[in-house]
DNA sequence: TTGAAAGCGCTAACAG
DNA sequence: CTGTTAGCGCTTTCAA
């Protein structure tokens, strides 16, 4: 059924020549006839010969493949992300090995270890959940790695992210511009950035002197689903009735908290004004159009693996000049916010 | 900066054996005397000894890594299958390379030939453009590979796919059941199953004695921007105020209808019943909960996944009994449809 | 139970 | 411009 695979050797006694003059035409050097090569490409273009990758790699230590680590390829914000790198990729013949570390720390320690033992050339690292232990480890290694929506205060680290501060301040700013003074906060878990957020929140309530206290956030969560029942809760309560306006740490808080206001009879924005963050396309076609901070994800992936096959293909250069990028969120304004007197 | 690589040869000198009494050890192989094999394994955890892949590949032939081919990693439908596939195969130590063909044949094809050069263990495809002569080739060189959402009919060929004639019959007959007769079909283009679908609701029709005509469905739509477009295009037009009730060929399709038919002023599902197929998780949470037709696509992953895991580590077994797996979706009833009289 | 030799398929280094 | 030799790191084969 399955015929031996061709082997340069094979290629070379065919052509008549060496196996290093077929290596040679493989790799395209200069220093080869014109009709050798000629004879040469013609021989393993009949025969359909393809040099063997795990010999290639053996020798020269690269598998032309990058790492991807990720927290849910099911999570929009991750898939968007992950689209820009597979396509950037494939342009550079590089093959991407998508890794889930399901936001499990464990989970992701023993992806990196898989992907060091494969030799990939590179990992692009985008959860929270790799630890510094591990980023060192890469680090020893030599291995060029990315961070991507995180940073990490080393100097010769690479990494791209959004500046998470002037993203909570832009929607902390929006709703204090519609006149909200009283706004509740659904804390992200799993999100590198969330703390920044928060903080820029309570930056700009102090600085327009809105009062607020602990009451005003919630416990972190983790999904829509718990983001639901927090807000359901928080309905709930005698508190929240002054409240005019929520702030979901991300678009799915967001999206859990628009289902429970809306199962809970209030209207969105009259009753309560809702902002999100991240941008995921789902937003525009929710039950009202949400209004968010846009993340350039697609771009996050893209620049990442930019980076990172720069850094795997000219180590020197890249080593001496890493490269922190900080892009500027958006403000996207839907119809889920609403001015009040 | 970086030491080199310990290789097996350094620590058979540490450890005083020789090399191929460590290779031994790595491999668990009997015929280690105990303390013989307790010293090598004490060198290697000492030193932090790692097998080199590529040479182990290179004489094995075994990459431990399968090729996923996916038409668009952003859609929630892929996504989903992807995590069903890279959780499975982490299981077994195996990664997943994820290739994105943009629904493109010459990109899939360029894909597969990647995967090849690589030396993947299989290759799992789920898209459509991943062409015959293609398949043939991983046939030629022995890959095994498994098609999910769609079908070949070759003796020997794996798949898993869900009945989509059944599925078409399933949304075909709860609309006549809740008194449709007159129902626009939105059809899908990049999806195997779609003319099963559209087979199945002209049986339906014809069956229930319901006149339909070439104007009763769409062109072949891609997205739900081109389904939003084709329904604003359907809904101006004279004819379709007869119409009590639309189906999109997937549920992207539902979406774009169901935005433009709000945007025109009606209602779901009083003024139109709509359903959709695939169960897309996103669909309970739109502007009108939409009843749809599912498909189990992380189990489709997983599924798929086992599978192939199987036929690379149990080649000659499975190669006798190939698996065509064809599993039955199931009618999900939310909000989008209403009986009339 | 252990080891030596040979080789997987390729390429760097050197020689011609 | 082309070929020979040696070796990447591991394992199969055969011998001890």
């Amino acid at each position: 059924m399955q015929v031996k695979e061709l082997t340069i050797k094979d290629i070379a006694k065919i052509a008549g020549v060496s196996t290093m003059t077929v290596s040679r035409v493989i790799n395209n050097e200069r220093y080869v006839k014109t009709d050798t090569k000629d004879r040469v490409l013609q021989t393993i273009s009949e025969y359909g010969y393809e040099p063997n990758f795990f010999a290639k790699s053996l020798k020269s230590k690269k598998s032309k493949t990058i790492g991807l680590i990720i927290g849910d390829i099911e999570n929009p914000y991750y898939s968007r992300l992950a689209k820009g790198v597979i396509d950037i990729a494939e342009a550079s013949d590089y093959n991407i090995i998508v890794c889930n570390s399901n936001y499990n720390a464990k989970l992701s320690e023993k992806y990196v270890n898989m992907l060091i033992k494969k030799g990939v050339d590179g990992v692009l690292i985008a959860t929270v959940d790799v630890n510094n232990e591990l980023i060192n480890k890469l680090n020893k290694r030599d291995i060029p790695f990315v961070l991507i929506t995180r940073k990490l205060d080393i100097p010769a680290i690479n990494y791209i992210t959004a500046d998470d501060y002037l993203g909570g301040r832009i929607a902390a700013e929006y709703l204090a511009s519609l006149g909200h003074k009283k706004i509740y906060f659904l804390k992200a878990a799993n999100v590198w950035g969330s703390n920044e957020r928060i903080r820029a929140f309570a930056d700009v309530l102090k600085e327009n002197n809105i009062y607020y206290d602990d009451s005003y956030f919630s416990d972190y969560l983790e999904n829509l689903e718990q983001s639901y029942s927090a807000t359901k809760k928080f309905l709930s309560e005698e508190k929240s009735k002054s409240f005019t306006a929520i702030i979901g740490g991300n678009d799915f808080l967001a999206i859990g908290a628009m289902e429970a206001i809306i199962e809970s009879g209030l209207n969105i924005p009259e009753d309560i004004s809702l902002i999100g963050y991240d941008n995921l396309n789902i937003t525009a076609i929710l039950k009202v159009p949400l209004t968010t901070v846009k993340q350039p994800k697609l771009r996050f992936g893209e620049l990442a693996t930019e980076r990172i096959i720069h850094m795997i293909e000219d180590r020197d250069e890249t080593r001496l000049y890493p490269q922190k990028l900080v892009i500027n969120p958006e403000l996207v304004i839907r119809k889920s916010c609403r001015k009040i007197n």
